[in-house]
DNA sequence: GAATCCTGAGAAAGCGTTTTCTCGAAACGT
DNA sequence: ACGTTTCGAGAAAACGCTTTCTCAGGATTC
């Protein structure tokens, strides 16, 4: 039995014993059904004007077995891509009168099922944004989660509709830009081991190497935050790279700065790219040459599949990969002699 | 009456059939009501485990009143400032087994009342965040949104907990520091017009314009974004000052980049600052002297207010007031001769 | 050994809606 | 004028849960 606080809300029996009719009239009014006499409409619009009648959600969730919400998890909500992403799902869910509820997992991974599963238990739907769980506890769980859409990630037992970035071609068209820039000892700066993009860049970057037996290639441990690239500055020059890939943007900008203290010129000295675009990138000093992602676009997009899911119940199954975009600006420049 | 998807999903009725007991008991053994007979919670457990039973949250909510959700409702999503409000306020939520539910006003102040209204029916409580809605409509509004906390605003009839920062004493010291460096003509990069934080500012540099009659103050208009700064290079440099106080970090940083290109040395022929601290503050080149305020605190901060109110149902009315903290790096130096 | 207390579990009410079912009255056709 | 359809609105069931109320049966007491 509902506990009631004080003065209990104005429901739609108060507004029924107003306007001198049933609730089920009042409902019927409220929800624009035209089958109510149009003197009798107007007296229950006035009562519940009068009393300032909101219907309630819960109630009304309950009844349509629908709660025009849906759910986000990501693994980390301080990351620049995971905001944008929330921000395009939200700005596109709203325009059909969605709201979004958000779950942040911290990185760790034996939440994620949790949270997943509570998310999708309180929403219509949910977005499983680059999930940190293994490929079979996915598998698994994708079926109870039903209607969901992943982000960079996939799915092959269940039908998932899947949005994702191509890493592995970004970060190739990174390494060749480099090359043909005269780049012959690149270094590769890894970002969290967990990451399935991560490993897309490995696997691009295999590719790259036996593209180009000449060009020496090393792999740097990493993260995803400014303070990875930051506190990497040491490594990064001991391996005598004249290139860099780093994960993403923000490791970059970290490095940048931490190459900027050391006095070691970018580009002349160092060259340097980062990874996604996010709207800081264009404005350090020098700007950062990226592969762009249209992060908040993949947030839109995820909603628009969810929103048909959601709808037809049956699966639109589709699954976009984005084609990253190489952005040359000024971090990356002729190799020095 | 609720429409049913096809497989319908399991329910307490499910559970208690399997289990042979009543609707009630399965209730009890799930919410650890210790008045049940061990063997028969054991029974009811296992049951539930077999049918992998999931209590709906949707009737749960509806039985106990309360949803486990909070709401909050912030101006622009894009803004790294709300962000780092979301985030804290979620991290610090989540720790007490509240999810958030986000609403993006889009800078649009008509439609905060609506997105507030809203949220607030859905959920337990609301943080509304620097809304842009005038004084007056705030007022009226208040009492309708209890349990909410405010940020960055605050209420004089009704009584309602707000955090704030204490900008107008943060751009004072930022500019004290200025003419500390022997800067004597100012110009300060303004923030959006609707924006209270701006007023306080505006405000505050009113003070320190008393304080030191023989310092030329320029005010130019401006904006919230990266854009802004970048686009008011020119007026910056026709105005003359030798300092320049944006109106946060995201402009002083589109300012940066905009002087960098124009081949402005920052800080030998321009001191720059900007304000908040955002991660990427202490990243650029140089490093972006500037007002920290500690946001995901806040965000953390205005979580625990509202656990107070929810809890209380009385309101613990706090008027909690930041201070900003001078964060000198690599923007400010000696104004040239 | 009977009256009383306690324990544990089922029946049912309640949370606030929507929607089906039902039925009286008005409108229509012959 | 009577039977049939249509229309509009109330009664009630349903959504899925929690909790009060109630009561049967065993334990306790004198």
């Amino acid at each position: 039995m509902g506990r009631r606080t004080g003065t209990r809300r104005v429901g739609i029996a108060d507004v029924a014993l107003k306007a001198g009719v049933s609730h089920a009239t009042v409902s019927r009014v409220m929800n624009g059904n035209f089958t109510v006499d149009p003197a009798i409409a107007q007296r229950v619009r006035d009562a519940a004007a009068e009393l300032n009648y909101q219907p309630n959600p819960v109630g009304r969730s309950l009844a349509l077995g629908k709660t025009d919400t849906i759910g986000i998890v990501v693994p980390d909500l301080a990351n620049p891509t995971f905001q944008a992403i929330l921000r395009g799902l939200s700005m596109a869910a709203a325009q059909d009168g969605y709201r979004v509820l958000i779950a942040d997992s911290s990185e760790v991974s034996s939440e994620e099922a949790i949270l997943a599963g509570e998310a999708r238990r309180r929403c219509d739907g949910l977005v499983l944004c680059a999930p940190r769980m293994g490929d079979a506890e996915l598998e698994e769980l994708a079926p109870s989660l039903h209607p969901m859409v992943l982000i960079n990630r996939s799915t092959t037992e269940t039908r998932v509709p899947s949005l994702e970035v191509d890493y592995s071609q970004g970060v190739q068209e990174l390494a060749e830009h480099l090359v043909g820039l005269g780049h012959t000892s690149i270094a590769f700066l890894a970002g969290p081991a967990r990451s399935a993009s991560n490993r897309a860049r490995m696997a691009g970057l295999d590719k790259f190497r036996a593209a180009h037996p000449g060009v020496e290639l090393r792999m740097l441990e990493g993260g995803s935050s400014f303070e990875t690239g930051h506190e990497a500055v040491d490594e990064v020059l001991a391996s005598g790279a004249t290139g860099v890939l780093a994960f993403n943007d923000l490791v970059a900008m970290g490095l940048l700065s931490g190459l900027h203290e050391r006095g070691v010129r970018v580009p002349e000295d160092i060259s340097l790219t980062g990874f996604d675009d996010i709207p800081f990138a264009r404005y350090t000093t020098p700007p950062l040459t990226t592969a762009a992602v249209p992060i908040t676009e993949l947030g839109e997009r995820a909603w628009h599949s969810l929103r048909a899911l959601i709808r037809n119940a049956e699966a639109p199954d589709e699954e976009t990969t984005f084609q990253p975009r190489l952005e040359i600006r000024g971090s990356t420049g002729p190799a020095g002699t």
